[in-house]
RNA sequence: GCGGGCGUGGCGGAAUGGCAGACGCGCUAGACUUAGGAUCUAGUGCCUAUGGCGUGGGGGUUCAAGUCCCUUCGCCCGCACCA
C-alpha cells in the first residue's frame, strides 16, 4: 500500500461486510426509545442502474439518519423497490424475458451498488410493490377507496399515448407530450377508473399549513390544487326553460358581461341542436376542436376561435339585456361548468375573443383604458354602469352582488379546484390487478378481502393491444370467474393499477413489512409514523407527494392509520448535471456511473463529494477533478495517523478552532449545509497540518465528524488508532461555547467605509468607553493620516469604522 | 401571463447589514523523486499597482450593502386559454 494513499476498496469492503453481518443500523422495535424517521423515495429499479443522483439523496439522509443514531435515536432509514412499471415491461417485451425476472435482476443490481455505497439501511425492511405480500395491500386500499365512493369506472376522454399504448394522467402529461416516453398524446374516449382525489382538494390544500415543506414544495403544491373563489350564476336562455350555469371568478363584473362562450363539448348544443340555425357550422367547429389533442388546442392558442350559436340568446340576469351565444375551444369542458359569461373588458381572453368577432365591450371598473386593453386589476378600480353596484370597490362589489344572486335564487358562491381526478387504470401487464368482477346481474362486485392478494395471472401474452385493451383480457382463465355474489358467470377486471398506487403507501408498510393481517401494526405505526424527514426530488411534488398525501389523508380518515399527514418535513435535492452543464442523458453522453467513481475513488470519497460540491438544493455539474480533490481530502485524514500524540484532550492552541468545527459541522449538518460542513473540516485539518501534529482527542472528534458522511474510512482509523467499540456507537459531540472565545483577536481598520489596515484588540473590548483608547492606536493614528475624527463605530470583533474627513 | 428561484474569480461555490471570494478544482513556480493523475512549500479576483476597481446594469437607505428598498436586464424550474 502506498504510504501516502488509503486501500479504500479493501477497507470499505471490510466494513460493510461487518455492518451487515452485526446488523448495526436496524431499527429496533423498542418502542420506548424516541424515534426518528427518516425516508428517501424508493428506486424504480430500471435497467440501467444507479444513476449518481439516487447517491446524493441517500447520502443526506443517511447522514441525518446517522447522526441522529448517535444522538440516541432509534432511526429508521428503510430501502424497497418501486418495481412495476412500464419501462421494465417494454425491456420485457423487447426482450422477451418475463417482468418479473427483469424486476429481479434489476432489484439485485441496485442492491449491490446500493450495498457498496455503505447507506446505512434497514434490510430487514426491504418492500418489493411487485410482491404479491404487499400488493395485496395496495389492492385492500383500493377496495377501501371503492367502498367509500372515491373509486369509480367512467367513460370520459383521457389522455392516450401513442407510443406506450396507455392512458395517462393528467400529471403524467408534459408539454404535451407522453412524461416518459416522449410519445405523442391525443385525447380518447374510453372507460377508466378514476378515484375521486378532487374530495380531498381542500383537505390537501389545509395539510399543508401543517407540514413543514420547503416552501417551493408547498407553492407547488398549491398551485396544483389550484383553489379559488366565486360564484356560479345561471343565465337564462331566450324562449327556453333550460338554464345556462356559468362559473365566474368576478362576479362583481356581471353587468359587463356582453356575451357567453360554451365550451365545444357542451351539453347545450345537443340539446337545441333544432334551434340552432348554424348547425352545420357548429358541428364543423365541435368536429375540428375534437380532432385535435390537447397539445395542438394549447399551442394554438395565440388566436381566439369561435362560431356563435344563432337563434340562441341569454339574458343578462341583472341588466335584462339579450347578449349572443359562443362556442370556442378557449372555454374548457373540464373546469367550471363548461360555460361562462364574458366580460370582455375585464378580462385578457375575453377581451381578445370580443376584438376579434366585433362583439361589444363594457366597461364596469374604471379605472384602466378598456380600448386599448382589458382592465384587470382587482385591488384598485370603482365599480361603473352597474347599478346598485356603482361606486363600491371591487372587494366590496363582490360581496354584494352575491348577497344579491343569493337572494334571487340565481346563483350563489362557489369554490373552485384546478386539481382533476385521478385517472387510475392502466391497460398494461405490469402492474397491480384491480380487484374487481362485473357480474351480468350484480355489476361491479369487488373481491372479499380474504380472496387478496389477486395475483397477477402467469403469461407469456402481455403484449399491449392498439384497441386499449389490457393484456389480461386475453387470459380466458384468468377472466371468467362466477360472480362472488350471484354465483352467475362474470369476468374480472383487466385494467391494472398505474405506477403511483405502490408509491402511495409504501412508508407506512416500512413500519412493519411482514405483517400479513394488516398494512402494518397498529403499534408499530403509532410509533413510527408521521416520517420525521423526507427527502426526494422536485419532480415528484404534483404527482407522488400530492398521491400520497391523499392516500394517507384517506386511511386516517376512515381510522385505518393514526396520522393525517404522512411527511412532517419535506426537502429536495438538486440534479447533478453531466460535466457540460446539461441535464445527464445517455444522448448527451455526458453520464456518469457511479460504479465507475467507486472504483477510481472508493464510496467515501463519492459521497464526500456529491456533499461538497454545492448547496444541496442546487443543480450542478460533475466535476471528476473535483471528485479526485475529495479522494485528497480523504488521503491527509488518512495520514493524520502519522502525527497523531498520545494525548487524549485538546490541544491548546487549537481548542477555539476544535469547538468551532464541532459547532459548525453538527449545525450545518442539520440544516443539510453539507458543503460548508465538509469545508469547515477540510479547513480544520489544514490547521493539523500546520501545526504538524494531532492529538488523539482531537482525531477522534474529527473522525465522530466526518463519520456520517464518510463512515468506512472514519471507523478504519477509528479501529487503527486503538478505540474500542464502533463510530456507530459514540456519542455525538458538544462544543463548549466558553472555549470558542479567545483572548485578542484581530479586527480591520477603516476610514469612510474603506480597509485601511488592521490591529489586534483584546477580544472583550466593548464599545462602551472604548473610543479614546481606540483613538491612541498607533495603527489608527497612522490610518487616520491627520485627518479630523468626526464619528467613530467600533463592532466588537469585526471592526472600527472611522468617520473623518 | 401566474408561481418559485438564480445572477459573485478561469470553474464549483463561501459570506447573522460589518475585512467579498472561505473550502475545493484548475493554473504558475519551486522542493523531493528513476518516475508521477503521488506528496510537500509558495503564489493565484481584475487593472494603467505605494494606488485604484470589483458581487448582471442604474438609482436609493446606512458610519458600513453581495446582503435591505426601488428600478432595469438576463437565465433556470414548475404551471399555463383554469374564467
Amino acid at each position: 500500500m502506498a504510504v501516502s494513499s488509503y486501500d479504500f476498496s479493501a477497507i470499505e469492503r471490510k466494513w460493510q461486510t461487518l455492518w451487515e453481518e452485526q446488523k448495526s443500523f436496524y431499527a429496533r422495535n423498542d418502542f420506548s426509545k424516541p424515534k426518528f424517521y427518516t425516508l428517501i423515495e424508493f428506486p424504480y429499479p430500471s435497467g440501467a442502474g444507479l444513476h449518481v443522483g439516487h447517491p446524493k439523496s441517500n447520502t443526506a439522509m443517511d447522514i441525518i439518519g446517522r447522526k441522529k443514531r448517535m444522538e440516541g435515536y432509534n432511526v429508521l432509514l428503510p430501502i424497497g423497490w418501486d418495481a412495476f412499471g412500464l419501462p421494465t415491461e417494454n425491456f420485457a417485451i423487447k426482450n422477451h424475458i418475463h417482468p418479473a425476472i427483469v424486476t429481479k435482476n434489476n432489484i439485485d443490481r441496485f442492491r449491490s451498488q446500493l450495498k457498496a455505497l455503505g447507506f446505512a439501511f434497514d434490510w430487514d425492511r426491504e418492500v418489493d410493490t411487485t410482491d404479491p405480500n404487499y400488493y395485496k395491500w395496495t389492492q385492500w386500499i383500493f377496495l377501501k377507496l371503492l367502498e367509500h365512493g372515491l373509486a369509480y369506472k367512467t367513460e370520459m376522454p383521457i389522455n392516450w399515448c401513442t407510443s406506450c399504448k396507455v392512458g395517462l394522467a393528467n400529471e403524467e402529461v408534459v408539454g404535451g407530450v407522453c412524461e416518459r416516453c416522449g410519445g405523442e398524446v391525443v385525447r380518447r374516449v374510453k372507460s377508466q377508473w378514476m378515484l375521486r382525489i378532487t374530495d380531498y382538494a381542500q383537505k390537501l390544500l389545509d395539510g399543508l399549513d401543517e407540514v413543514d415543506f420547503i416552501d417551493k414544495v408547498k407553492a407547488q403544491q398549491r398551485n396544483w390544487i389550484g383553489r379559488s373563489e366565486g360564484a356560479e350564476v345561471d343565465f337564462a336562455l331566450e324562449g327556453l326553460r333550460a338554464k345556462l350555469r356559468v362559473y365566474t371568478t368576478r362576479p362583481d363584473t356581471l353587468f359587463g358581461a356582453t356575451y357567453m362562450v360554451v365550451s365545444p363539448e357542451h351539453g347545450l348544443i345537443d340539446e337545441n341542436e333544432g334551434r340552432i340555425q348554424n348547425i352545420e357550422e357548429v358541428r364543423a367547429y365541435q368536429r375540428e376542436a375534437a380532432r385535435k389533442s390537447d397539445f395542438e388546442r394549447t399551442e394554438l392558442n395565440k388566436e381566439k376561435t369561435g362560431v356563435e350559436l344563432k337563434g340562441i340568446r341569454a339574458v343578462n340576469p341583472v341588466t335584462g339585456g339579450l347578449i349572443p351565444v359562443w362556442i370556442a375551444d378557449y372555454v374548457l369542458t373540464s373546469y367550471g361548468t363548461g360555460a361562462i359569461m364574458a366580460v370582455p373588458a375585464h378580462d385578457e381572453r375575453d377581451y381578445e375573443f370580443a376584438k376579434a368577432f366585433g362583439l361589444p365591450i363594457v366597461e364596469v371598473v374604471g379605472g384602466g383604458n378598456i380600448e386599448e386593453k382589458a382592465y384587470t386589476d382587482i385591488e384598485a378600480g370603482t365599480m361603473v354602469n352597474s347599478g346598485f353596484l356603482d361606486g363600491l370597490s371591487v372587494a366590496r362589489a363582490k360581496k354584494r352582488i352575491i348577497e344579491h344572486i343569493e337572494k334571487e335564487g340565481i346563483g350563489q358562491k362557489k369554490v373552485n379546484f384546478k386539481l382533476r381526478d385521478w385517472v387510475f387504470s392502466r391497460q398494461r401487464y405490469w402492474g397491480e390487478p384491480i380487484p374487481v368482477i362485473w357480474c351480468p346481474h350484480c355489476g361491479c362486485v369487488p373481491l372479499n378481502e380474504e380472496d387478496l392478494p389477486l395475483r397477477l395471472p402467469e403469461t407469456d401474452e402481455y403484449m399491449p393491444s392498439d384497441t386499449g385493451e389490457s393484456p389480461l383480457a386475453l387470459m380466458k382463465d384468468w377472466v371468467n370467474v362466477p360472480c362472488p355474489r350471484c354465483g352467475a358467470p362474470a369476468r374480472r377486471e383487466t385494467d391494472t393499477m398505474p405506477q403511483w398506487a405502490g408509491s402511495s403507501w409504501y412508508f407506512l408498510r416500512y413500519a412493519d413489512p411482514q405483517n400479513a393481517e394488516a398494512l402494518a401494526s397498529k403499534e408499530s405505526l403509532d410509533y413510527w409514523m408521521p416520517v420525521d424527514w423526507y427527502n426526494g426530488g422536485m419532480e415528484h411534488t404534483t404527482l407522488h407527494l400530492l398521491y400520497s398525501r391523499f392516500w394517507n389523508r384517506f386511511l386516517y380518515d376512515i381510522g385505518a392509520i393514526p396520522n393525517k399527514e404522512p411527511y412532517q418535513k419535506r426537502t429536495s435535492h438538486g440534479m447533478i448535471l453531466g460535466a457540460n452543464g446539461e441535464k445527464m442523458s445517455k444522448s448527451r453522453g455526458n453520464v456518469v456511473n457511479p460504479d465507475d467513481v467507486v472504483a477510481e475513488i472508493g464510496a467515501d470519497a463519492f459521497r464526500l463529494y456529491e456533499m461538497f460540491m454545492g448547496a444541496f438544493d442546487q443543480a450542478i455539474p460533475w466535476s471528476t477533478t473535483g471528485a479526485r480533490g475529495c479522494k485528497r481530502f480523504l488521503d491527509r485524514v488518512w495520514r493524520l495517523q502519522g502525527m497523531m500524540t498520545g494525548e487524549e484532550g485538546y490541544s491548546k492552541a487549537l481548542l477555539p478552532e476544535t469547538h468551532l468545527t464541532i459547532k459548525k459541522v453538527s449545525d450545518d449538518y442539520d440544516k443539510m449545509k453539507f458543503n460548508t460542513a465538509i469545508a469547515q473540516m477540510m479547513s480544520y485539518v489544514n490547521l493539523l497540518y500546520d501545526q504538524k501534529s494531532v492529538t488523539k482527542g482531537e482525531l477522534k472528534t474529527l473522525l465522530i465528524l466526518l463519520y456520517p458522511v464518510a463512515p468506512h474510512i472514519a471507523e478504519e482509523i477509528w479501529q487503527q488508532i486503538g478505540q474500542k467499540g464502533y463510530l456507530h456507537e459514540q456519542a455525538w459531540p458538544q462544543h463548549d461555547e466558553n472555549a470558542l472565545k479567545r483572548d485578542e483577536v484581530e479586527i480591520a481598520i477603516q476610514i469612510n467605509g474603506k480597509l485601511r489596515g488592521r490591529m489586534t484588540v483584546p477580544a472583550d473590548l466593548q464599545p462602551a468607553g472604548a473610543e479614546e483608547a481606540l483613538l491612541q492606536r498607533a495603527e489608527i493614528i497612522a490610518a487616520l493620516d491627520g485627518k479630523a475624527v468626526k464619528k467613530l463605530v467600533f463592532i466588537p470583533g469585526r471592526l472600527v469604522n472611522i468617520v473623518a474627513g
